[in-house]
DNA sequence: CGGCAGTTTGATGTTACTCAATTTAAGTGG
DNA sequence: CCACTTAAATTGAGTAACATCAAACTGCCG
C-alpha cells in the first residue's frame, strides 16, 4: 500500500522494481541519494521493535517483510505485509518510538533515510508533502478496508480479501506472467494477518483449491479463477 | 484520537473542551481563524458519504460522530467514535473523494477549513506540520491497535477495550465527574465498531453489570472498577 | 394509554477453535 | 540418490464462542 517517492536509487531501480511505485512522483519530489544507507536484513529477523527508538524510516527495496503487533500471550497480529518499494510506515517519520514490530519475511534489503533529515528537507520540498500525503492516505486506507474484514467478514471472505490484495499488488510492481505469483507466506502468516488459525486457514485454502479458485504451492500462488477471487474478497 | 491544533477559535475553544486537545500546538502553528465556516448538523445526518467528492477538512466541535464504512449487504463497521477536538480524518487533507463515511451521533457542531487552504498554509508553517504528523500518528495507532483487538480478541476484550478507550479519550477533555460519562452510543454501535452483534453486545455488557464492572443507562456510562475495565481491555 | 425503539432472555444453529494424529514437503548429510 | 530430520500442511473429532431467530420486556414520548 505505502508507496512513496523516497527510494531514488534503490539498487533496483530501473529493474522495475521500485520503479513501479515511483509513478506519480513529480520531478525534485526526491530525497538526495546520498543520504540513504543500505541494510540487508535475513529472513525471520526483526526491522524494528515495538517502543525501541527508531532514527530512521525505512524502505524495503528487495523482498517481503511485514508489520505486526505482539500480545503479551505471545500471539500476533500483522498488520500489512510489505511489498519492495513500500515504506515500512510513513508514521516513522513522525515519532520516535516505534508503535509496532517489524520483521522480515524472506532476506530483504532496506533502504534507510534519517527522520531529521526527511522533515529538514520536507519543510523546502512540497513535491516530498504530497507524496507522503497520498502514502499517509493509502495507509489509512488499507487499516480501514481491514478493520471491516476483520469486523464483518467470514473466514473465506478475510482469506480471499488477503490474496487479492496481495496479488494486485504483485503484479502492479512485476511483469506478471500469466497467474503466478510469488508467495513467500506460510499459512500461519496467513491466519496471524487475518485472524484466525493456522488449522481453519488450511481448511478454506483446501476447499477454494478443491473449487478450481487458487493453488499453493512452493512458494508459488497461481490463481485460477481470479474472478471469482475478487467476488469473494472484495472489501465492498 | 486525531488531535490537531487547526480548531482556534471554535465557539468552545476556553470553556474547556477544544482546549483540551489544543495542548502541545506551538504558536503560530494554528489556521487563519477567518478561514473555517461552521455548520451544524442533526443526529442521524451524514457528515460525509463514501466516494463523494470532498473540498474541506471537518473538526469535530461539539457532539459526537463516527466514521464508518459501509458493506454491499447493507452492515457497517465503525471505524472510529469522534469527540470534541478530532479531526474527521487526516487524510482528507490529501485526498479529493472520501474514502470512508461518517454520521452525526448526536447533534454536532463542525469547522470546515478548506483543503486547498490548509496545503498552501502548512508550506510556510512547520509547526502545523508537526501537528498534522501527531495527529496522522495517532489515528495510524489506533487503527493498528484496533486491528489487533478485532483479530485476535474475544467479545468482553473487545467491548472492554472500547469502553476503556472512550473514557479515557472523554476525560482527557471534560471535566471529569467522579466514574461518570455521558454516554451516546447505543448497543448496536458497539456491535458495529467491534465487530460483534447487538445481541451478543447485551449479553456481555449483562456480565460487566453483574461483576459490578460497569453499568450502562440513561446515556450515562458508569466505570464501577476502572481497574478492572482497563485490565480486561488493555491492548497489549 | 398506546406505540416504538432499544434491550434482555431463551433456544437453537453455525462458525471457527482446540487438541491430536497423520501426511506431505523440504532439507541435510551420508 | 537415498535414509533421516524437521517444519508445514492436512484431516478428524469434540468443543467453545458467537450468530440467528423469536419472543418478552423496559423505558420513553406523544
Amino acid at each position: 500500500m505505502p508507496e512513496l517517492s523516497l527510494c531514488v536509487s534503490c539498487p533496483n531501480r530501473g529493474r522495475g522494481i521500485c520503479g513501479a511505485v515511483l509513478e506519480g512522483a513529480s520531478e525534485g519530489a526526491q530525497l538526495p541519494s546520498q543520504w540513504q544507507r543500505y541494510q540487508v536484513i535475513r529472513a525471520g529477523r526483526p526491522v524494528v521493535t515495538r517502543n525501541d527508538p527508531v532514527e530512521e524510516v525505512f524502505i524495503l527495496c528487495e523482498g517481503w517483510a511485514f508489520r505486526y503487533l505482539q500480545l503479551p500471550d505471545g500471539r500476533r497480529q500483522i498488520l500489512n505485509f510489505l511489498l519492495p518499494g513500500d515504506v515500512l510506515s510513513c508514521t516513522s517519520m513522525f515519532q520516535e518510538l516505534s508503535s509496532f514490530s517489524a520483521m522480515a519475511l524472506t532476506d530483504i534489503q532496506v533502504s534507510r533515510f534519517r527522520r531529521a533529515d526527511i522533515q529538514t528537507f520536507s519543510n523546502f520540498n512540497s513535491g516530498i508533502l504530497a507524496a507522503v500525503g497520498r502514502t499517509v492516505f493509502a495507509e489509512q486506507k488499507h487499516a480501514d478496508e481491514l478493520t471491516a474484514t476483520l469486523g464483518k467478514r467470514v473466514a473465506e471472505e478475510r482469506i480471499a480479501y488477503l490474496l487479492a490484495q496481495l496479488t494486485r499488488r504483485i503484479a502492479a510492481r512485476s511483469v506478471i506472467r500469466e497467474q503466478r505469483y510469488p508467495f513467500p507466506l506460510r499459512q500461519q502468516h496467513i491466519a496471524d494477518a487475518v485472524g484466525l488459525t493456522a488449522v481453519h486457514v488450511s481448511r478454506v485454502v483446501s476447499t477454494f483449491r478443491e473449487r478450481g479458485v487458487i493453488e499453493i504451492s512452493g512458494g508459488v500462488l497461481q490463481v485460477l479463477d481470479p474472478v471469482e477471487l475478487e467476488r469473494i474478497g472484495a472489501p465492498h
